[in-house]
DNA sequence: AAATAATAGTTTCATTTGTAACTATTTACA
DNA sequence: TGTAAATAGTTACAAATGAAACTATTATTT
């Protein structure tokens, strides 16, 4: 077989192929982390950013959770819009820019995420448990580095 | 709000969460990815991982590929008739065990394998540039560590 | 040997997701 | 001013996904 690969050459190890790797560990944590919201109030896991990122910033529009919770507008509307049914988010209107919409967690929606947030902090310390100071710095660092690299491929 | 928490006190950011940073970069990573397979034969991250599992291990049954791909049986054959259908792939019984089946890449296969293996390796180059030696071997072994722990939780 | 359990893999159906098209509103500019 | 382009967000539809039920075959038990 000229120029085709056999098996016994073949360097190339699925396991070992950073793509991969990240891929099934970030598989692996999320659905682990997912237990915490899913099983206890029903949440998805964008429903959790879309939370997560009203408890840091109250008051904002949709698309500054875009912009701050990695989703797309569509994924933010649905999500948006679930909370709203399960009463944890409201909507109003922003008279300044009627396009835009003002989102709040509501005192239920404060008393989800205070109840998600302690495990969820706990949940990464607990997953961070085998790395020392240094490792964890190492981590940061190595995680930034090639989440920058990433967006410039 | 008496134990509940404002948005002034809440030191739990989403942009340094590990689990969500994993997500991120694993998604960005992926997609980037995927490009280079997606667009050029139309082969999904599933299949791809299947033939890249096959060229690693010939004459394999798909629960083989089920342990070694990270997908599970259902994702697997859906992978494999899509690939056979594609004649990347056949299938033959193995009549020890009339249970399993025997996949191999088809010469077709191969070839897009080849096409796809150096580029995903070239890929994964780029993805490490901004990373020396050190910070690579550290990287792996931080992988490793937080995928043993993320099995674990 | 017959009944039961286990394994390999497929199919079905409901849910989720992604893409594109859509409405509404505001901004730019000719 | 009026027309085009841009922005915010939603909706609709097709494709992907996950969970459970299903078929076929082999292994185990009694």
């Amino acid at each position: 077989m000229p120029g085709i690969s056999s098996p016994e050459e073949n360097t190339l190890l699925l396991h070992d192929f950073l793509p991969y790797r990240l891929a099934v560990l970030a598989k692996v944590v999320g659905i682990s982390l997912s237990k915490i919201y899913r099983k206890k109030f029903g949440i998805t896991n964008q429903q959790w950013r879309v939370i997560f990122a009203l408890a840091r910033q109250a008051n904002c529009s949709a698309s500054h959770i875009v912009h701050h919770a990695a989703l797309d507008k569509v994924q933010v509307s649905r999500a948006v819009a679930g909370l709203i049914e399960k009463k944890l988010l409201e909507r109003s209107a922003d008279n300044i820019d009627r396009r835009n919409s003002i989102l709040n967690l509501t005192i239920e929606g404060w008393k989800v995420y205070d109840q998600i947030a302690p495990e969820a902090v706990a949940f990464e310390a607990r997953l961070k448990d085998s790395l020392d100071e240094r490792e964890a710095a190492e981590l940061d660092t190595l995680l930034s580095k090639l989440m920058d690299k990433a967006t410039k491929l």
